[in-house]
DNA sequence: ATTCATAATTATTGATGCAAAATATTTTGA
DNA sequence: TCAAAATATTTTGCATCAATAATTATGAAT
């Protein structure tokens, strides 16, 4: 028998479900910044009742993405460029200090799990093969599994929320020409610095690589910061 | 007539009051960690339906107060002496990039009053006058405030939501003979760097703050890392 | 006697209904 | 004609109710 698409070992509660979704659509503007959530609408929508979906919103207020406002209930948070800019500079620092902490007390077998990842990088951004979408994927996974590796799992929530509120403004993600390859090299960079174990100087590569990738989103004052650090 | 006690301005929903007073069962252990939350008795306890407590349970568990099993209702979240550990590097990341930032980019009256708070907090430790609470208390006040004042709004719900959990483990608040001495020497450290405006000196001085803090909950093996950094 | 299966009980999860509050619209009066 | 007040409609928020899933206990079979 072929292997079953088979259901998640720990089939999610419904409103965990529903957060996703609703995730989903912010994300992809289909909600979009600051306009009111209709519960009758969308629990009509997904032919659910009002409970796991109100449920959903207050895990989603938790998180920054929606807004409650008493007696008028959910708004899609409105994120200011100030708002992203604030959030930036957290994610530079925390992911910073965990390139610094992965180098200090991860072992080689981490380091080249990140070099193989690169490599995937590298690979997918040759002109010819794989479109943008794949070069962004992997360099999500690539910040996200260096994360992981730095092992603090506290770390590693609060990027992933900031990350969901930088995902707010992502209009377009896109990139100038160049960027790509910049981006590379400074992954590079930070491999390297990671490879001779000095903390303090991969930390540094990783605050310049989230520097670079702000400078290439500033110069046009009309686009947003990009929530992509690439 | 005498001031009224004047219900809140924003008229708090019933699932965030709930959610307060959930957490401060918490905090004082009247739930224990690990313990299983029965909504049916607080429910009944707080005559209320289960409704908004099962909202508020969502909220906490976004917080990482609790942590909701699937199909086994919420339990209130063991921390380990390791996630204590974690969230401690973070928030002596993120409070010394507070103190950097003030230091930077605030004015000279941020300072003033940080320096009045710290005066308030020598006071306090005098002998004969305030309980240790009211140290405490003042303290944790001074922390808050230099978050604020360091104006990064994300900032400061990080490290709030990181306080949190510090607080679930706080057994006691105990702290041995001379280390309020100590500590009130590092805030002064801390508050001289500021003046120089000195960023990285200030960012220094902070993590020798929490380091310093950790280290006088470290000998005691039998006890856990206390919540305050004080 | 031990193990497996089935049934019953218990607790969580989702739905529906009702009341209170806020906003918008309409009507009346100046 | 404009403004203010009252009414009506819309929507949140809380409670009650029903169903589903899991765990435990009991009984039977090996």
């Amino acid at each position: 028998m072929p292997t079953m698409p088979a259901q998640p070992l720990t089939p999610r509660a419904l409103y965990e479900q529903v957060a996703e979704l609703l995730r989903q659509r912010i994300y992809s503007r289909e909600l979009a910044p600051g306009s009111w959530i209709d519960e009758l609408k969308i629990a009509a929508e997904l032919g659910i009742s009002r409970t796991p979906l109100r449920e959903a919103l207050k895990v989603l207020a938790a998180e920054g993405l929606v807004t409650m406002k008493v007696r008028r209930g959910a708004y899609v948070t409105e994120v200011s460029e100030r708002d992203l800019h604030e959030v930036y500079e957290l994610l530079a620092l925390l992911e910073s200090d965990a390139a610094a902490a992965l180098c200090r007390q991860g072992d080689d077998a981490a380091l080249t799990e990140l070099e193989a990842l690169h490599r995937q990088l590298e690979h997918s951004a040759r002109p010819d093969a794989g479109s943008r979408d794949q070069f962004f994927e992997i360099n999500e996974k690539f910040h996200r599994r260096l994360l992981e590796l730095a092992d603090n799992r506290w770390r590693t929530q609060l990027v992933a929320d900031l990350r969901k509120v930088m995902k707010l403004n992502r209009q377009g993600s896109l990139f100038k020409a160049g960027r790509i390859e910049q981006s590379l090299a400074e992954h590079r960079a930070l491999l390297d610095a990671m490879m001779l174990r000095d903390p303090a100087l991969a930390a540094q590569r990783m605050r310049e690589h989230f520097a670079s990738g702000l400078q290439a989103a500033q110069p046009e004052v009309h686009r947003a910061v990009s929530g992509a650090v690439s």
